[in-house]
DNA sequence: CGTGGAGTTGACAAAGATCAATACTAGTGG
DNA sequence: CCACTAGTATTGATCTTTGTCAACTCCACG
């Protein structure tokens, strides 16, 4: 998001308190000696425009921080189409979420522009990690668990119409049930409107779009799924 | 997101270990000790439906926790129309986001069903998260960040159209210039639009519709904003 | 000069928004 | 127990925005 990319051509490796000092790293409140320690573990890799850094379903096995240029992080929908979730420039993580949540990526990270950059392996950050209170711990799984369901319903929303929405919707407040389920709506139908970013009119279209497709029944406020798997199928298929 | 609302109506105070218990919680790893510890330090506070338990704008003053009930966040768009980000149920947090990154909710909170929420003042948590290692409270602070940031984007994506949207990311690429600015997309046609969730061809309509407007100009790869005042004054307007 | 890829424009189709009218439903007061 | 009413849900008609497909332009590069 910064004014543009200059490749320090000088030093071979970037120093993390060069970062610092330009006042947008995440290191920023870091001590000298813990910069140092940085410098010291971290290792630097400089990759060409196109580049992938890592892929969705692959594991963190360390978090890269920019050191210049940019990535960008995406998911790529159903059809094949790309939504960009972040762009990561000089002093972003990348590869955060996935090491301090959930063990593995699910997005792909794409060099923008020849980037350079630095790459803190586990060993270093798991201890820093697993010496701290539980409490935080939990935290930072927490909103790196909101931040995937958040990326994951803004692709929906640029790639889905609304019956696919809906559908997504149901199946997430169905949870694991198998076989058949039946959900009650948490919400007014202005609410659910609120919810998936539509109009309500819309949205009510779209439920009786899947109650004409007899993948579901409404009974006022709950709704009736017969068959999980075959919505499950039907929302894959094409963006339903 | 659960079945539903059961409101134990024995017990005064919930304990944390039985949310805990439920295997949702956030505090599900924590030892016997430290639950009982944040029992102490914590109160509990029962709302009506309806209830707002923050607004934007507000400090945090602390951290909640719902026991029971469902409550909804969102935030309001220019044109008043809600985009609820996320329900949280018994077990979710409230807040943290405020408390851990940027001092100021970003959005409201309002219970959507009879409530039971825990609260955790400032008082107890600070010292948590003073103690804490400078990297992680980055971290923490970094995912808070990127949290607000996608919000924003769920929001703008369902209550502006193109124009909009064009509008408001130029102006973050502009980010604290003064009067006119130059900007260098950073992207090809094609990912501008993976970024904004569109059809190419709509992107470019949408720059051709603020260029007709004279709020841009086109050079290539570089926008030029003669007036940002104006161009701001535009977007709050209407949806532009 | 071609040639290929990105960018742009036009014509048309589809999804969604908006506005207005109608149907439900639950609560209220006879 | 029956209207009556207010709020919510649903449907229909119509307009706007966006997507899709195809043509065409504009360079950059060999």
């Amino acid at each position: 998001m910064e004014k543009r990319i200059r490749i320090p051509r000088l030093g071979f490796q970037p120093a993390c308190k060069d970062c610092a000092a330009a006042g947008h790293g995440p290191f920023c409140g870091l001590s000298p000696e813990a910069l140092a320690g940085l410098d010291r573990s971290k290792s630097v890799g400089r990759y060409p425009r196109g580049q992938i850094l890592f892929q969705a379903g692959a594991r963190a096995l360390g978090v890269h921080c920019v050191s210049s240029g940019l990535v960008k992080l995406y998911r790529v929908g159903a059809g094949g189409r790309e939504q960009i979730l972040r762009l990561a420039g000089p002093g972003d993580l990348l590869g955060h979420r996935a090491f301090l949540g959930e063990r593995v990526h699910d997005h792909d990270a794409e060099a923008m522009s020849d980037v350079e950059v630095c790459f803190l392996p586990a060993e270093v950050l798991t201890p820093l990690v697993a010496g701290a209170p539980p409490l935080l711990r939990t935290l930072l799984r927490g909103l790196a668990g909101e931040l995937a369901e958040l990326e994951g319903r803004l692709l929906e929303r640029s790639q889905q119409r609304m019956g696919g929405r809906l559908g997504a919707f149901l199946l997430r407040l169905a949870g694991a049930a198998e076989g058949a389920a039946r959900v009650e709506l948490p919400f007014s139908r202005q609410e659910l409107a609120d919810y998936l970013g539509a109009a309500p009119e819309t949205v009510i279209r779209g439920l009786a779009g899947l109650v004409k497709r007899k993948l579901i029944r409404l009974r006022g406020r709950f709704v009736e799924i017969p068959d999980l798997v075959r919505l499950r199928a039907e929302l894959d298929d094409r963006a339903a």
